[in-house]
DNA sequence: TCAAATGTAGCACGACTGTGCTATAAAAGG
DNA sequence: CCTTTTATAGCACAGTCGTGCTACATTTGA
């Protein structure tokens, strides 16, 4: 007896049943039949939606990177770049339970994306967004004497070594940590790049 | 016709056999045939050597943190901070194919860490070890009016965002690319904290 | 009303996995 | 020289895996 139900929103529910088999027993276990199990479907079920292992993991990951896209798209576009930097980076940090969600999830697939081509274009998609936003925030923040990309890569690899503390340690590297840490980085590059003294002798 | 061998020397080889499988095939193709097959040896001989597949990756994982460990503490421990933050943070990063090797090891583990109470553990040492070398390295360096605490956890994200980003995007994210940030960081940590002017109105 | 399309379930096959087990050859030690 | 230990190899079992396939119920559309 088939429930009657938009297919795009039963992809969905698939999607999100990899992301908690993701989280609580890891990618690897993420099979056609545990996903299937999490999400009260049969195994022949999921194959209607989703032809292959593969295409199931490549749209649960594709969800991801388009939840948060559309998450800091929806962000009033303030005039101010200091108040629109603090809310895209406190909107990209994982500070709630969904964006930890996400950020788990993420994590999981990035790692998996080192040997697998397919997840590897989503993963580099991800990867080229926010740096492109970093760049873009750090273009309005910066203080002279700064090389732009330069900041914008350092942005850029705090706010994912970031993610991945708080991941790890969700203990020590908590959501006030967190903004701390970011906060303390912007102040930091609207200031002048301080010119260096030479070692002393 | 068994061969003689130190048998912890044929224990390091099957952990080398270990990074190998992981770098080129990922940490879910890492399975007892896998590895002994990539290490040129049957499955039942290397099981003389790993009761288990959990002690084969337990074993590789800490071969990882011990090397590093090691490197760091062979550094020449010389009397300037900043002369020393940079030698050990060039250290850290991967700059090289050892410890691009290493650092991509290390990324495969730490994933499965999520989910793998064993490997937690060891992931969680290799954590507190990086943190508190950024504790010592920030101790030396910061200018007045900053949180030692607060800065050594920002060196720390940004370290492990580098490291993630080398083993992403080796194409974009180079050695000279990780080296200028790490400069640009050091360098800025040495400048006094600079009190937030208000948003402007 | 009846045929086609759609959703759901389940089975079967071949492949791969970790581990327990036995067999055998070489080395070590007396 | 002979026994014990060590190293290596390989097989067998039970389990999981992805996928192809069939069967059936429900909905849709003419």
């Amino acid at each position: 007896m088939p429930k009657v139900v938009d297919p795009r929103i039963r992809r969905r529910e698939l999607a999100e049943a990899v992301w908690r088999v993701v989280r609580r027993d890891g990618l690897e276990h993420a099979s056609v039949r545990n996903v299937a199990r999490e999400a009260g479907l049969s195994m022949g079920s999921l194959r209607h939606y989703f032809a292959s292992q593969s295409e199931l993991m490549t749209f649960a990951l594709r969800m991801v990177i388009d939840g948060i896209e559309q998450r800091v798209a929806a962000l009033p576009s303030d005039g101010d770049p200091r108040q629109r930097a603090a809310r895209v980076l406190a909107e990209l940090l994982p500070l709630d339970d969904q964006r930890r969600a996400e950020n788990e999830v993420w994590l999981a697939f990035t790692a998996r994306a080192m040997t697998d081509p397919e997840l590897r274009a989503l993963r580099d998609e991800g990867y080229d967004m926010l740096r492109a936003g970093c760049r873009g925030l750090v273009a309005g923040l910066i203080g002279p004497g700064r090389d732009p990309e330069r900041e914008a890569a350092r942005l850029h690899a705090l706010l994912d070594g970031l993610a991945v503390h708080a991941a790890m340690r969700p203990d020590v590297d908590t959501p006030d940590a967190l903004r701390a840490v970011v906060a303390d980085h912007l102040a930091e590059l609207r200031a002048a790049r301080t010119t260096d003294a030479p070692t002393p002798p």
